[in-house]
DNA sequence: AACAACTGCAACCGCATGCTC
DNA sequence: TGAGCATGCGGTTGCAGTTGT
């Protein structure tokens, strides 16, 4: 099917918000609420695409944000949400109170990677929910020696686009979690549980799943293991680590706190289950 | 001081997907 | 049922600030 642009190119201004139109838009939005994106640059009197106020307001002018560095608290929490379910930036936005997806994203590749790779621990690349490869992007002014260098610097978290399970015939059929979206009334910084119960909620009698005590996903009678991808190619002891019911914070020298590990990984596991089954179910 | 290289972050872009008609 | 719209997601890029030479 055809896509439509989000808006007209023409005329639109692009680059930095200026402090007046943070203010108009902030204004606009404290008296319409947010949605409509497409048309609120137009009612708003601002020469914007909807897309990018949206963003503009979702990472920047959205009253809670938190800016500023990051505790260590935080850090442990990104590197273990990041170790089970890799690049779901939004997912792990929602553990974070204040911190939006964006800017996890950048910490991420700027602080956190080059801190441990430092202590010793390489990222392997890990598969997204894309499978499908991307078109090259086409730029007016390409920065080859930068990009190469950008590249080289952070290849190690770069996702084997595409084909990534053709690369890895090592690896074992799994069923991969796609992403959750959140709908219009469900704001950020929800839990798992908020996620869980969502999907279990607008889910029909059918597609209900429910978790035995290993974490399986009990589907009508038929049951259905399931090892999530990433877990497994994390490599190194991981899968293992999660088989045998060890520490999987063990793998990061940082902070321990077992119960909160645990809930996490619980929580993942209900949100996996209930996604699962949704695919499953409707196969 | 001048220039180059590097870094960090805001913003952009393309695509996926749910919803409505 | 399919087209189009609206929104969300994650990878990438632009650019200003910082650091090194």
């Amino acid at each position: 099917m055809g896509r439509a642009p989000c808006c007209s190119k023409v005329g639109l201004k692009k680059g930095p918000w200026s402090a007046k139109e943070d203010s108009m838009l902030t204004t606009y939005i404290q008296h319409h609420g947010v949605g409509h994106w497409r048309s609120l640059p137009k009612n708003a009197g601002l020469l914007r695409c909807g897309k990018s106020c949206r963003l503009r307001w979702m990472n920047y002018l959205r009253p809670g944000i938190k800016r500023g560095n990051f505790t260590p608290e935080e850090d442990d929490l990104i590197v273990r949400l990041h170790s089970l379910i890799g690049n779901r930036w939004s997912l792990i936005a929602g553990r974070l109170p204040g911190r939006t997806d964006n800017e996890i994203k950048n910490y991420w590749n700027t602080h956190l990677l080059k801190k441990l790779k430092s202590a010793g621990f390489e990222s392997k690349p890990r598969k997204t929910s894309r499978t499908i490869p991307k078109k090259k992007k086409k730029t007016a002014k390409p920065d080859k020696t930068r990009s190469e260098k950008r590249k080289k610097l952070r290849h190690v978290s770069k996702p084997d686009v595409g084909n990534g399970i053709q690369d890895r015939p090592e690896m074992i059929k799994v069923y991969a979690p796609r992403p959750i979206r959140l709908s219009t009334g469900f704001a950020r910084n929800y839990s798992f549980d908020d996620l869980a119960t969502s999907a279990a909620s607008s889910s029909s009698g059918n597609n209900k799943a429910t978790l035995n005590d290993n974490g399986n996903n009990n589907n009508n009678g038929e049951e259905l293991t399931v090892i999530p991808w990433h877990l497994y190619e994390v490599g190194d002891d991981l899968l293992d680590d999660y088989m045998d019911g060890c520490d999987l914070s063990a793998r990061y020298s940082l902070p321990t706190s077992d119960t909160l590990m645990e809930k996490v990984y619980d929580e993942y596991l209900q949100l996996l289950s209930e996604d699962c089954c949704l695919q499953t179910c409707s196969s």
